[in-house]
DNA sequence: ATTGTAATTAGAATTATTCTAAATCTTGAC
DNA sequence: GTCAAGATTTAGAATAATTCTAATTACAAT
């Protein structure tokens, strides 16, 4: 397989995403042209994707790239804190590009997931935590409607 | 099969374990010995169990059920609001008996789980949302070490 | 250029869950 | 009590999401 991503393109995806190479830099991982790609879909074309659907996506510019290594590479993201997962429901896990401290509000009608901020000391002060617990990190799923389908009323989707 | 449980056990079983009879009654289920031995499991045999331990011990007093009456049963309890599903990191799904607004912490080194309570207004408070939207409920996870696992400091389970 | 290590790939394997169709049980009408 | 209708249970097949495997390819350092 050609190196495409850094022949054809790289330089300027690149700078057009703005601190991709940098990322990859602290990260302390290898740049390849995979990973660049995967990487770059987030907050450009995908919002909290599932590994399926940025296969498909990834795929309409780089055709060759196989599930195992969009598997690999949001593994990898992961690992080295450049994605979350985002466990909703039971469905496939989705992958999330914002690290901040953030809870997840998902429309139980339409699907849409959107970022809810939160503070986290306030936070620990609502949980009844036992003393002598060190909690590391929150995962907070918030469900309900989003706006739109809160004004759509009856018209459900199921 | 023969009704095992109602011939067997049920009244004992159902007296023993307070107030079985009554959750069924509340629900409009009908009660059946899969979902009474099914049911019955919760807080005394089994802790936030997997459909598959709930499976393997269920068949320890009754051998001839089977899994898919296993989730057929979680299935009809979450409706009815006597269970409810519990995500935690990619993990089967577990079931949780505890219908009152609280968390889960989980501990990243044994694997307990453990609820932790919280006032829904206080968290509400917390969240940062958007105006015009209604959230229906929360799940909220905590990822930590149990105090256990936090005493004997280095020795990982892994 | 060569070599060792890391990354990618296709496809098989695994895990968790849902579906299907047949058998069994329960309830209510008579 | 008997019977029909509908609900429940069952084994096993099917599906979905993810992980594993072994072979190939790419890359970085000599």
């Amino acid at each position: 397989m050609q190196n495409q991503a850094s022949n054809m393109q790289g330089k300027l995806e690149l700078t057009g995403s703005g601190n991709l190479r940098e990322k990859f830099e602290r990260s302390g991982l290898r740049l390849t042209p995979q990973r660049e790609q995967v990487l770059s879909l987030f907050n450009e074309k995908l919002d909290h994707p599932t590994a399926e659907q940025v296969f498909l996506t990834a795929k309409e510019t780089m055709p060759e790239i196989s599930m195992a290594t969009v598997y690999n590479c949001l593994e990898k993201f992961v690992e080295c804190e450049l994605l979350r997962l985002v466990q909703l429901d039971r469905g496939a896990t989705r992958y999330c590009p914002n690290m901040h401290d953030h809870s997840h509000y998902y429309c139980e009608n339409c699907g849409e997931v959107f970022d809810v901020d939160f503070d986290r000391e306030r936070l620990r002060k609502v949980l009844d935590l036992p003393a002598g617990v060190t909690p590391i990190g929150y995962e907070v799923a918030i469900r309900g409607r989003c706006i739109g389908c809160s004004k759509n009323g009856e018209k459900d989707a199921n």
